[in-house]
DNA sequence: CTAGGGTTAG
């Protein structure tokens, strides 16, 4: 009895310091327990990978489960369920689809029975990699092992299919929930907002918000925090800033999401004060700073022209930067006339291995066309291996700055070409140019071709916005591929792992 | 334990 107890108490100092993110306290804090013969038991071991996996990345919290492995053995501790379907979730965060794979067929191969969460994870995976029907098929086939979908397997679905651009798929399927009287949670509706105001369907968001308020619940920080930037990133700035005082006047509670929203598009609009207040207030809340409260105070700093103070914020803190924070950085540098230093930043990224950043790159290449070094932006340019709509437009920019117009002329038509979008203005500035010089045919010309592209953009975003997948047939179980785990026959299961690992290399 | 909102460049 005080022995379980113990266990409890443990479980429940690891978790608090686990969410607080002091991970090595949490870690020693099992090590002593063990010292002093309290034992752990698989709540404590799976309390602590989820958070490594959270925190620290799959790799740390593969290790650690390595490394544990003799401990786990000792306290007669033995993986289950969760063990496995966080594991798989820590993998899918980085987006390792086979390592989700691999792992779910060990957990099989293990004896552990699946549960709908190890669908639910799985689908996710599949949903993040952009396989929406593999995701679809994992679904079908738990319910054919018997499972029954909990509201989580719904919004994953339906969130689903969202990201990967078939809004009208998770139309459809919270319609049919609707309809059959089914209640949906909160987030369901969040999911559905943000996916409509990210599609563009912002007068089918404003709808879906008027359904969350019939079904009787209450607004909550995060569908706040939703709308409002799809205002801001829609342009009804004013709105946005609506909802900010709207939440303030409400007593919501501002977590760093709510906060950084807001920063960001006062430094934006220019709004310095109120975006120094806003800040203000973020740090006296006393809330976490995660990175990207970091990244967003960096840039605060930068566009007041302190990117040397946003540097050694970002140095001082240590560790975690992405690749928001060197753009931020190297715009930063490039904007208070620190060009080559922003340059030697690009090297070293590159240098340091990290996965090609084009905001950067495109920082510095606006840089360069400003200031009419048009040479050392094609330098920059040619290093880029995946150039995008800014790029170019920076460029078409500092071409036509330096009358050199035939040739924005041509980029123009590459773009099309290439099914890039350029701004109006980049497009107009070309046509000026070229009106201007005398080339009136030249004119003509691109100026009919803008148009067309213009019109099929258009009718590509309609097309796009009622794509549904169709929905694949139901597979029927094959004995030949069944995979008895404790009686269960995982038929449809071991075929999803089959399929995706390739035929031989793998054994269940 | 596992699902939803936030940060950068023209």
């Amino acid at each position: 009895m005080v022995c379980r107890f113990s266990t409890r108490l443990l479980n429940i100092s690891i978790a608090s310091l686990c969410k607080t993110q002091e991970l090595n306290k949490a870690e020693n804090a099992l090590i002593d327990a063990r010292k002093l013969g309290y034992s752990p038991d698989i709540v404590t071991y799976n309390t602590l990978i989820s958070a490594y996996c959270r925190f620290l990345g799959f790799d740390a919290a593969y290790s650690f489960f390595y490394e544990m492995s003799d401990a786990l053995r000792q306290d007669r501790v033995t993986p289950d369920v969760v063990t496995f379907n966080s594991l798989i979730a820590g993998a899918t965060r980085d987006r390792l689809l086979l390592v989700s794979l691999f792992l779910f067929a060990k957990m099989l191969r293990t004896g552990i029975l699946p549960d709908i969460w190890t669908c639910n994870t799985l689908m996710n995976c599949y949903f993040k990699t952009g396989q929406p029907q593999e995701a679809i098929r994992v679904h079908q086939n738990f319910l054919l092992d018997g499972l029954s979908p909990c509201a989580a397997t719904i919004n994953t679905m339906i969130n689903g299919f969202c990201e990967n651009g078939y809004v009208s798929n998770a139309l459809r399927m919270f319609w049919n929930y609707q309809r059959r009287g089914v209640s949906l949670p909160i987030i369901t509706y969040n999911i559905l907002i943000n996916g409509l105001c990210k599609s563009g369907r912002l007068y089918e968001a404003r709808n879906m918000l008027k359904e969350l308020e019939k079904s009787g619940h209450k607004p909550n920080v995060i569908t706040y925090t939703t709308v409002m930037k799809c205002c801001f990133r829609s342009g009804k700035i004013d709105q946005g800033f609506k909802i900010f005082r709207d939440m303030k006047r409400d007593g919501y509670t501002f977590d760093s999401y709510a906060y950084c929203t807001a920063i960001s598009a006062f430094i934006k609009v220019g709004m310095k004060k109120e975006a120094n207040d806003c800040t203000g207030q973020m740090i006296k809340s006393g809330i976490r700073l995660d990175m990207v409260s970091y990244n967003t105070i960096a840039n605060l700093y930068c566009k007041q022209g302190k990117c040397l103070d946003a540097m050694s914020l970002i140095s001082e803190k240590g560790s975690e930067s992405d690749e928001y924070t060197s753009a931020i950085l190297i715009d930063g540098l490039c904007k208070t006339g620190y060009v080559d230093k922003a340059v030697e930043q690009l090297k070293q990224m590159k240098a340091d291995g990290q996965k090609t950043n084009s905001v950067a790159y495109n920082c510095v290449i606006d840089r360069f066309c400003k200031e009419g070094s048009l040479e050392s932006a094609w330098k920059v340019f040619n290093e880029m291996d995946v150039k995008d709509s800014v790029t170019y437009t920076s460029l078409i920019h500092g071409l036509c700055k330096n009358q050199n117009f035939s040739l924005a002329s041509k980029l123009i038509l590459y773009c099309i070409n290439d099914g890039v979008g350029v701004p109006r203005s980049a497009n107009r500035a070309v046509l000026r140019g070229l009106r201007a010089s005398g080339a009136k045919r030249e004119e003509k010309d691109l100026k009919s071709k803008i148009r067309m592209a213009r019109y099929l953009r258009r009718f590509e975003i309609k097309r796009k916005n009622s794509e549904r997948i169709t929905l694949p047939h139901r597979v029927k179980p094959s004995p030949g591929l069944s995979c008895n785990v404790a009686g269960n026959h995982c038929a449809g299961l071991s075929s999803i792992i089959l399929r995706s690992l390739g035929t031989g290399s793998y054994t269940l």
